[in-house]
Formats: C-alpha cells, structure tokens, sequence
RNA sequence: GGCGCGUUCGUCUAGCGGCCUAGGACGCUGCCCUCUCAAGGCAGAGAUCAGGGGUUCAAAUCCCCUACGCGCCA
C-alpha cells in the first residue's frame, strides 16, 4: 500500500429497512480497513428511492452503527447534521450533480436516451437468446431524429443508458478475489438514469465515491457484476476508479442467504437480546475473515491492527449463533462485576430489580454469578432470588422429594435461627458438623439446603450465598418451604 | 438463459507444491476439579480437502471438465 495515498472507505446504505447483520458487517471491514490504515472512513445514505426510503430507517442505522461502536469521521451526525468536506452525504441532496455528469455524457455521445420499454428490452433479449444470438445493439443507440421526436409525441419518458464498448474485456482487479473478467460484447448498455429523471444506484453510486474521494470500494458480493459497467463509467467521465474488494454474503444455517425466517438479521435486535457490542463485532470480524493462526478473540486495538482485505473470504460464510453465544458469554465474564451491573441496567430494570430492591448489594451478588452470565438479561434471572422468592424449579422440586429433606430443613433451620456471625466459613463449618451429626452426607443436606434457599438446582457456591442472603431470609425461607412439604 | 463468483471437519476457518498421518475455534462425547451450575484443565470422535481428469518426482494447493450453491443482467 503506497503510504502518501489516503485511505477513504465508507458504507453507503439504502435506508429501506433496519441495518441487516450483513450491512453490519460491511460497515465493519470498511471501519477496521480505515482505522488499520490510518484513513478515513465515509457514511453515505443512498436514499434515492424515495418510494421505500424512510427517515426511522435513517435514525435505525445510525443508531446500529453506533451502537456497535463504529464511528465515521464523514456522514450524517443525525436527520439534519452533516460533517465532512464532501457533503451533503445524502444522495437526494446530490441530484444535481447527477444530473450534470449524465448531461456532459450525453453531450459527449457517451450515452443516449433509450425509449424502450422494459417489456420491449425483455422480449428483445429473450429472443436473442432462444437463438443463442449474441447481444443486439440496442436499437436507441442510433435513434434518428423523426423517430425520437415520434417517442416524444407518443409520450414515452427516456431513460439514459451508458454506452458500453462493443468489444475487449474489462478487467476487475478485486482486492480479494484477484482478476475478475468481462467481456464487453456481452455487457449491456447500463441505465444510468431511470425514466422518472432520477439516476440508478450504479450511476449515483459512481459520482459519490469519486466526489467522496473514496480509495477503497469494499462491498457485498452481489455488486461485483456491476462492477464493469462502473469502471468504464469513471473512464467515461475522466476519473480514476477506486479499488475493488468485493465480500462474500452471510448465509443462514440452511444455506441460503441470511434473511429473517432465519432469526434475527437486525442489528439492534442483537443489542435487544443482551449481546455485547464489543463480542457482536469480534464474531462478525471473524464471519468471513480470519489471521493466519486462526486467533478467535481480539481486543479492538488488536482487531483493527491485525485486520486487512487478504485475510478474507471468497466463499460465503453461515451465521452460528451457537458460536456468538459462547463469544458473548467469553466477553461477558471479562467484564468487572460493576460494568456488568452498568450493561444489565436495561433488563434490569425490565426485571424490576432496578432499583435494587431491599437485599444484598446487586454488585456482590453479581460477582458471585459473573461466570456464568452468557447474555445480558441473565443478570436479573440469575440474580432475582436473592431479592425475592421465585417458583421452585422442577429439578429443585425434585431434590426436594427426598424422604430425608424435610427433616434435613426444620434441622437446619433451627441450627441457623440464632447463628452468628453469619458468614461463609463458620456457616460451612456448622452445616458440615450437623451433616455428621446427623450421619447424613454433605450432598444429603447441602442440595436440599440449595434448593430451599434459592428454588433451584444450580447456581453460586452455597455458603457464600447463604451469607450474602442473610440469617433471616435464610431461616424464613427453610421454615416455609419445610412447612410445605407435607 | 447469458455472464460472474464460490466449494477443506456439523459450523467459522488455517493451508497459498514437499513441514498435512490436513492445524485451530465453536459445538459434541468422556475424564478431572467440585456443595450444584458454570468456568477451567485433559482426552476423544469428527474433513478420502465437491466429483473426475490432467501437470509434476510430489497437489487441498497449478490447469481443464462436470456437479452443486449463490449473485448480477434480464
């Protein structure tokens, strides 16, 4: 990579719909490729459609972006704010600057109204084609005036269509996937503006980059066939083409492109189910992308250092959440038990847990489960009974069933009324000795004791949490659910 | 239909002609640790590298064909 030139990079979405894991992981290559290189990195919205674009769809990405934590030094800040030299970075604020390159093409004779309907272009190819016919000339090419001036009468609306050379190749050199060829001859002429007078995506898409000053186009797969047709578009219009890198898309776990009868495909619905922005972006990272030494887990310095376009995948890549739920879980436990606390405020909230109900203080508690937390929201469902009783559980029910429990309860219950200090190692050490006592096995007392307590089967090492619940929670709870067992 | 892209354990991948009896990670199985559950440690099962032809002393790696999947233009 020559180091004077400046990297730029950018993620132009269409805002027809919530940010898609895969548009997520666009922004992120594009994002990591900046940040590696010391360059820029570009948001642009393509709002051209004004029949599907929305303004929620606008404020949703933004909000996916930024919740992921990538951050553009060029874009849109919000509906209304803009920052960057090259601006406005919404397409529809861009439509004279379209309008004036597709004027000078047509000018130059690079490109040519064409009449024709979709219908009449359809028919024409298939015809070509039953024939096993190479591609006509399109017949607006050379339209001659009476002709036109007939369209025009008639009431047809042209569109434009760029010009394409009628022989040779054009070669792609793809960042990733190496040498790419097309032969011109079986390229058809590109609409550039559709007959509504607005430009195509691959026309407006051109403009932008150029006028953006983007060094590095990196994009889904589904683009690469356009690729051609926007090379010789910069050629047309004197400019220096960007590079290439195209992705290969995210297949859900049927094989077929990601969409959402395969699960959540938003990227706020990830945040909405408690994943960490931070495990999100480590897994996408890796969903098409990888070092030599197959390295799993990445710092941010570490991603965006290690991070460039040879590392990347040809062949597409399905989506494990399997394998984002175990990343989430190794990102979680690397967390401080009050950055837990500060994450999990949303559910727990949504638990009624915040504010702490009267207890133990929640960043102890949480300490004592922190290991086990895999997702966000099993902070308030794995911490809720020590502020409040919860449902026996049916393996706790079951522990419970034992002939011995009942007696085992009332006993200890009667043991712990008045015990003091009500702390981990002399609760151990008194509970061990009324095992012996009582010519019982640890796991005779200590499993009905669990599950009393807590109305589970699992959770925190049990004297600790004993000591945390505190003597009267301990005792109310063993004389109540003793008494329950018949 | 044409063109283009892709094809290594179930999944993500390493591999860029000999180091491969194909390595790592998730998941799975077993064992250890242990008051439960996790976490952790150890061990294991799991890929004739899509199939078939070449090239080469030697191919997962290079070339060709086929199949399948996907994308773009219609």
């Amino acid at each position: 990579m020559n180091p004077t030139e400046e990297i730029r990079t950018r993620f132009a979405p269409s805002p027809t719909g919530y940010l898609h894991i895969g548009g997520a992981r666009t922004t992120l290559y594009n994002w990591l490729f900046a940040r590696h290189y010391g360059g820029t990195f570009v948001l642009r919205i393509e709002d051209t459609d004004e029949v599907r674009s929305t303004v929620d769809s606008v404020t949703a990405i933004l909000d996916s972006i930024s919740w992921l934590g990538l951050d553009w030094d060029e874009g849109p800040l919000d509906l209304e704010r803009e920052q960057g030299p090259y601006g406005s970075y919404f397409q529809m604020k861009r439509l004279p600057s379209y309008q004036e390159q597709i004027r000078k093409l047509l000018a130059e004779g690079k490109a040519y109204p064409c009449y024709c309907t979709k219908e009449e272009t359809a028919a024409v190819r298939q015809e070509t084609q039953a024939k096993g016919q190479p591609m006509p000339e399109d017949p607006c090419r050379r339209l001659s005036d009476a002709k036109r001036r007939e369209h025009e009468t008639a009431g047809r609306l042209p569109a434009v269509r760029f010009i394409m050379p009628d022989e040779g190749e054009t070669v792609v050199e793809d960042l990733i996937r190496g040498q790419v060829h097309f032969e011109s001859r079986l390229q058809p002429d590109l609409v550039i503006q559709k007959t509504t007078g607005g430009p195509t995506y691959n026309f407006a898409c051109v403009c932008d980059d150029h006028a953006m000053r983007i060094s590095h186009v990196i994009r889904g797969d589904e683009h690469l066939s356009n690729t051609p047709a926007q090379i010789r578009i910069y050629e047309a219009l004197g400019w220096q083409p960007p590079k290439f890198a195209h992705l290969s898309m995210i297949l859900g776990p049927d094989g077929t492109k990601l969409s959402k009868r395969h699960g959540a495909t938003s990227t706020l619905e990830y945040r909405d189910q408690g994943f960490l922005p931070e495990a999100l972006r480590n897994y996408l990272a890796l969903l098409g992308w990888s070092t030599s030494d197959s390295k799993q887990l990445f710092t941010p310095e570490e991603l965006f250092a290690a991070f460039d376009l040879p590392g990347c995948q040809k062949s597409p890549a399905t989506f494990d959440p399997v394998k984002l739920n175990w990343m989430n879980g190794e990102y979680m436990r690397a967390l401080a038990p009050a950055d837990i606390v500060k994450r999990a405020e949303p559910f727990l909230k949504n638990a009624g847990l915040l504010p702490v109900p009267a207890g133990p203080p929640l960043i102890d508690v949480v300490a004592l489960e922190r290991e086990k937390f895999k997702l966000l929201p099993d902070v308030p469902g794995r911490v809720d009974f020590f502020y409040r009783e919860t449902a026996l559980t049916d393996k706790a029910r079951k522990v419970l069933s034992a002939p011995e429990a009942k007696g085992v309860l009332s006993g200890l219950a009667e043991l712990l009324g008045g015990f003091a200090p009500f702390m981990e190692k002399p609760l151990e050490e008194a509970i061990r000795g009324f095992c012996s006592a009582k010519t019982l096995k640890p796991g005779q007392v200590f499993h009905p004791l669990r599950a009393a307590v807590s109305g589970r089967t699992d959770g925190p090492t049990l004297f600790s949490m004993l000591e945390l619940l505190g003597r009267e929670t301990v005792v109310a709870r063993l004389r109540k659910t003793a008494a329950s067992l018949g």
